[in-house]
DNA sequence: CCAGGACATAGCAACGATGCTATACCAACC
DNA sequence: GGTTGGTATAGCATCGTTGCTATGTCCTGG
């Protein structure tokens, strides 16, 4: 081996000195985001398909993010907030604020 | 033709539908959050180079994301926000509330 | 029991972001 | 002029999300 060069030792190095903190927070986002989308589409009394179509997705796209299968990009975010007619937040806070 | 496939034909269908309005918006939220991270990095005196290596990236990478040059991802936000000591707030705000 | 709707999963193609190195540009300073 | 530090750009490999179709499950209603 080492042909397999020093990605995965890059990697590795990168996880130690800064923690895997930033992808277990990811996750996490991505749980909660999924979990505030389905709220908002069930109030809503729609369909994940119906979401799906509102927003240019397709219904295993919108079951996957809802599950928290993926960490979703912004342009998705975009596209659900938009459906959903709600807007989308991204922002820095000071270390201690809540929202 | 043809065999381009319909790849091409269903993006444009899915722009004509929906608007291409959540790639603009994902556009702009790049530049805005680039433009944060900048104001916060430069704040605190640090270089692209020091915060690179705070964040665990490499210099260009951060260029390139202030400069707006491509549309952010959460885990690269998170791991930003992190080394900036501040929080990173993704949410769904009603239509009309700011933040 | 069977049909229908809603949600979950699998598997694959393609796109786009990231990670990286190297280099160019541009100042300030010696 | 030359050097140093900071920032921008280029080009390429790799990863992960998305888009899609198809299928599986479960539940409800007939």
């Amino acid at each position: 081996m080492g042909e397999r060069s020093d990605w995965a030792a890059m990697r590795e190095r990168r996880m130690a000195e800064h923690g895997a903190a930033d992808a277990y927070d990811a996750a996490r986002l991505a749980f909660e985001l999924g979990r505030a989308v389905r709220d908002l589409r069930e109030r809503r009394g729609w369909s994940q398909a119906q979401l799906a179509k509102e927003s240019g997705m397709t219904q295993s796209a919108v079951a996957r993010f809802e599950a928290g299968g993926t960490v979703p990009t912004l342009p998705v975010l975009e596209r659900l907030a938009a459906a959903l007619n709600v807007s989308l937040s991204v922002s820095f806070v000071p270390r201690d604020a809540a929202a």
